[in-house]
DNA sequence: TTGAAAGCGCTACCAC
DNA sequence: GTGGTAGCGCTTTCAA
């Protein structure tokens, strides 16, 4: 009552648009506009169908209104978002937060919003996936970076009519985006190697209540390869595992090296882990490259400031790739999910020398 | 038709909710339940006047048909979003990284969903506020880091019913979180002169387009604050601006560093800018703390490792706060907007030494 | 404590 | 090319 009372009452909608709540609904811009609702519909998302002139009308008319279209209602009558839901394990860390800027760069130019959340062990995991289900209508489409899904899972999800782009795991069901973290591994190792190192530490990412599992196994499975191709076995001694974190490495750097028989060289799943040895040599007063070699992986920004030789995954090409199979996946057209594996590029600076006299 | 169809020929919905599409609505709840879909509503949502009994029946009926609430259709019902709007000028610098983080943590422990939007300039700062006001129904409030509003814009805001703090900026009529940034930039300048620089370079921070205009203003007023105590004029040469990119900040201190005259210290707006610093001075083979003194701001994860002496400022108590604020706005009770100011701390590292002979 | 029913604001179908 | 209108699935009075 109240509602026909206001809009029969005011003769001018334009001050209603100034004053405050702003409730101007499709209905006052088709009346202003001396056209149905329908119309305002079509003429304001540029949907065929619509005379030229009546486009302009519409458009000037709801500019003079300044109409917000009510994006819930549109939502539930049209069934879809236009929102992508984005699963981290930890947005702070680095290759996750520089992911998320690529992926968001790329749908926002697409018209998708960009929904984030942190997926830290396999709770939240169960959450996120539930919450991002079918016709929750909460999203469009998910993507998973780093927090894995197992076939099973993966296959229900799409089964339920979910879709879904993975980062750094792949899976059949799932579009994927990933690099072939064997040869991260080995790569790294092989450097190492090749300088004249024999005892090799690895400073290994732990799996977060086992949402990544692949990554850390894939890159010690390349290590073990290298030394295996070098007819050498690792010492499983030389073996600890952290978060990402360079104060957690730290302190497990120190685990490896607080002994008399340290190894000569570190291989760092990570680069932040990386400079937690580096901050763990420094403690000890080891020269970087000289009494201890460490190769990362990624090429955090601020590996070249500290000489980091790292295996370089390019984070922003994984990032357009995935926007670029989500784009793909919310087209018309259903396709087979596709799995793309990007390459990685071994960056020499100097935290690599011959091993160090000890 | 269809519909109906579907409902009275199913004789198992539990069969329903394992096939595709999970088309369970409240109304199929409601049924198999024996209440009436008002009844699950209250229910499911945890709210009074429901008998514990009939609570039980619904939630377990409610799980064995693995309904999902429609998210659209309970926003457009009841007028609310859940969801919180963050602008960030870009996703991926670590400040923002960071406190997207600290905020998103504690929002979802509220229930609260985060959509995250990068904001990079003028024309994307107009589209978030149009998109984000009141009755888009988009969110329910919204955060702006380092994205700032004039006054006048952020009264319009508020005037019509929109939500907001802010992270990085003050404005009379959003709720802020800030810490003081003309103290900020005259303790790092202060500790600079303290050892005797008398040539302090100063690397500002672009306003990205202008958005976030008050902070680098803000430290260069310390900055310029610490020398007048000091009875001493900056050289306005030794002035440069960059974004917060190493890379910039690198190419920006040659600017500084390759001539006669170069300065002994930089005073870095940011630790990002402090490592291109770093950078630059390993391009001229200047060694930092003795050559070149630097100072930056922030308290990076990185600048530990890289000994920089840096104004700390907490990251995470200022998104912890943020969040606190956020939640008290969107309670039922209104009060005026509440002003936080943290402290910042300087961290006194090997970067800064005496001036050396030149 | 519970149920009936009227919307929430928009989209999309179908008829014109 | 345009308009009428039946939903989309849920919440929320109001009455029982």
């Amino acid at each position: 009552m109240a509602d026909l009372g206001e809009a029969s009452l005011a003769g001018r909608p334009v001050a209603q648009a100034a004053g405050a709540g702003s409730p101007v609904r499709i209905g006052d811009v088709a009346r202003a506009a001396e056209v149905s609702t329908a119309t305002v519909s079509r003429a304001l998302r540029g949907l065929p169908h619509v005379a030229s002139a009546t486009r302009q009308r519409v458009l000037a008319v709801a500019a003079e209104l300044d109409y917000r279209p009510n994006l819930p209602a549109a939502r539930l009558a049209a069934g879809t978002t236009n929102t992508i839901a984005v699963a981290v394990p930890d947005p702070a860390a680095w290759f996750n937060a520089t992911m998320v800027g690529a992926l968001g760069r790329e749908m926002t130019a697409a018209g998708y919003d960009l929904l984030l959340s942190g997926v830290a062990n396999l709770d939240e995991r169960q959450r996120f996936i539930e919450l991002n289900g079918v016709r929750s209508g909460r999203s469009d489409a998910v993507v998973l970076i780093d927090v894995a899904l197992d076939e099973t899972a993966a296959e229900a999800f799409v089964a339920q009519g979910g879709r879904a782009v993975s980062v750094g795991f792949r899976t059949q069901a799932l579009s994927s985006v990933t690099v072939d973290n064997v040869a991260v591994g080995s790569d790294a190792t092989q450097i190492l190697l090749r300088h004249g190192h024999r005892r090799i530490g690895l400073l290994s990412l732990d799996s977060g209540d086992s949402l990544n599992f692949s990554i850390p196994a894939h890159r010690a499975q390349g290590y073990e390869q290298a030394h295996a191709e070098a007819r050498l076995t690792p010492d499983p001694a030389l073996r600890v595992s952290t978060s990402n974190s360079w104060a957690e490495a730290r302190r497990a750097a120190h685990v490896l090296l607080d002994t008399s028989e340290r190894p000569s060289a570190i291989f760092a799943m990570c680069d932040e882990q990386a400079f937690g040895v580096m901050l763990a040599a420094r403690d000890l007063d080891l020269c970087i490259g000289e009494d201890l070699s460490v190769v990362g992986v990624d090429d955090h920004d601020q590996s070249r400031l500290v000489g980091l030789t790292t295996v370089r995954q390019h984070v922003a090409r994984q990032g357009a790739v995935a926007a670029e199979l989500l784009l793909h996946m919310l087209g018309p057209s259903v396709e087979p999910p596709q799995h793309v594996q990007l390459d990685t590029e071994l960056i020499i600076r100097d935290s690599v020398g011959p091993p160090g006299v000890d």
